[in-house]
DNA sequence: CAGGATCCATTACGATACTG
DNA sequence: CAGTATCGTAATGGATCCTG
């Protein structure tokens, strides 16, 4: 049994389905695996993505401790985003979520 | 690159974030992973998703070739659901939840 | 550059009642 | 039992404009 944040999970799988329930943050976490990345890099990299949301859900995932966000004093501002150590433990589950994808692929759609 | 359902994906991670963009999808297919299950064993099973909602990620998952639906001309109606051999492939990226679940749960939460 | 503030459209989801 | 149908709400996300 776990207890987080105000919330009762019987199973630690439903803690990661439940911070993952939309549809970006994992390919925020995606993207920061490159690198550490700045903002605007990150909203090239998702480029179907808003400012707002991209805004939004970086603060969620920072809320969350899975990524550090840090201000440099500089003009014009540099923000930069890197992945925090729990944050990059994620990298197992993408994994696994590209070789899927993959294999997914290979038996419903085309690859070229 | 992949193409897939009039899709174009960079990369195969983005296959599979798009198919599983939402709350419940992926419950669905960890509580087939126990084993095949009726309607109304996987409505108890993830008992805060509605009647509505569980019909329609059943169907879109059908749509998707991820898991099968089987109908038993019996009265009552007997209706199994069941994964399909790519659907039981998730149980990797379904394992690694589970594990990064419980990384998450050892610093941000309480386990007892 | 890195956002904040608004306004607006979509859709996801839930509650309830009903059916073969 | 396994859904449908309908209605209503809440959350999500996008477009645009603005600022230190």
């Amino acid at each position: 049994m776990y207890y987080l944040n105000g919330k009762k999970y019987k199973c630690s799988v439903s803690i990661t389905m439940d911070i993952f329930n939309d549809r970006w943050k994992l390919a925020v976490i995606w993207y920061l695996l490159e690198k550490d990345k700045r903002f605007k890099e990150l909203s090239e990299d998702i480029n179907e993505i808003s400012q707002k949301t991209l805004t939004l859900k970086l603060k969620e995932l920072e809320e969350k401790n899975i990524i550090k966000r840090e201000v440099f004093a500089e003009v014009p501002p540099k923000v930069v985003y890197s992945l925090t150590p729990i944050g990059l433990k994620l990298k197992f589950v993408l994994k696994e979520m590209f070789n899927w994808g993959i294999e997914y692929a290979k038996e419903n759609g085309k690859i070229f």
